[in-house]
DNA sequence: TAGCATTGTGGCACTGAGTGTCAAATGGCT
DNA sequence: AGCCATTTGACACTCAGTGCCACAATGCTA
């Protein structure tokens, strides 16, 4: 199993949690420190009292250290986009993108946090990009959920990239503001503005 | 200079132009027989006939290699932005984005052979959304052009995001469809829909 | 609680990307 | 030809990532 379960693990189940979080804590304390490219495996591992090749063991590389949270929050939307009943596509995606902010925002200090690691590296920026696409594959699935023809699935797609595009906006300027701006509220507006593009079949 | 010239270059520049076109022209080769991860610098360099440390005085990484059309083509639609006199801002964005589609068209082959390999590793569709990215930014400071009021400046911004995001689905298609679709065209159309989050004050 | 199977860990050696350095080769110019 | 500037190739190095294997810790059972 890789999976770290929260519910009754034994000693070794604690000592494997314990150790990715000792690895986690000193990454992110040296990155916050010396930045990203400057901070070598070798380092973190040292610091976590763990081996360099533990270190990969718990991490495939040094970049996925950071990455984990949004893990966690890709597949949080996955489950949100579960179709309800009697719920149009649109709607669907709305109220899952909502919920997901709000997690967003609890755990405001931590988001912001990696964020002014990842922001500082075009290497950690790239991969952050790639959440968005993945996230943009689970919006263009439920959005064209139900819709049939040809051209819907196409509208579907393309309104989930210009819903990924917007809101990666939304989000970088309430990080940008420190947390300080209203991502909910925004993220409304812009979606707002986008329902255009689902909703007119012309 | 690093610039490889154009027009009268001596003995020098020429070789220094062949050497980048036999490194490019393997390192492609090899990447459509076997894909990126597989082949080794070492490979290309020997195929190429230039030591290793010369490859990488021509490209800094093994996947910039691939990558040189995207900067000529960020490049254009850099130039292609400036504004036109009595222009509204979306009407160049859309004047730019159109131009560059068609720079796209022309070379079709090359671009399609690009997307191929680049479609199969992971690392390497996410160095090409560090392109959307610049695009991103570049179509964020032209539509703000002339806009003034703090509102507005983020509204351009957003609306840049959702080009962006719209546009690359229109792009994947045509390139999923081995460039059989209508690439301008559709490209039209989605920033017609899109042109609602310009236009619309409130 | 002693013993055994399971599982995690550390050490070692290896490949491959990327960089600094320097001597040798090559093109440009007179 | 001969001098100067630039480019090249070779070598050595760092660091990320991986396969392998011996060893230690844990969990289970008698």
């Amino acid at each position: 199993m890789t999976e770290t379960e929260t519910t009754d693990e034994g000693l070794r189940g604690r000592k494997k949690r314990e150790a990715k979080e000792a690895i986690t804590a000193a990454a992110k304390r040296l990155f916050t420190a010396r930045g990203f490219p400057a901070v070598t495996v070798d380092e973190i591992a040292l610091a976590a009292n763990v081996s360099r090749r533990t270190f990969f063991r718990y991490f495939p590389t040094k970049e996925d250290v950071l990455f984990g949270r949004r893990e966690a929050q890709l597949a949080a939307l996955e489950i949100a986009l579960e179709p309800a009943p009697a719920e149009a596509p649109f709607a669907t995606v709305r109220r899952a993108l909502i919920s997901v902010s709000s997690l967003h925002l609890a755990e405001k200090e931590l988001v912001l946090a990696e964020h002014a690691i990842v922001a500082k590296s075009a290497e950690l920026l790239a991969r952050d990009l790639e959440w968005d696409r993945k996230a943009f594959l689970l919006l263009a699935r439920a959005l064209a959920r139900g819709s049939r023809g040809k051209d819907a699935a196409r509208r579907a797609r393309i309104a989930a990239g210009a819903i990924v595009g917007a809101l990666r906006v939304v989000i970088e300027e309430w990080v940008e503001s420190g947390g300080k701006r209203d991502l909910v509220g925004e993220g409304e507006e812009a979606l707002d503005l986008l329902a255009a593009l689902v909703s007119k079949p012309q």
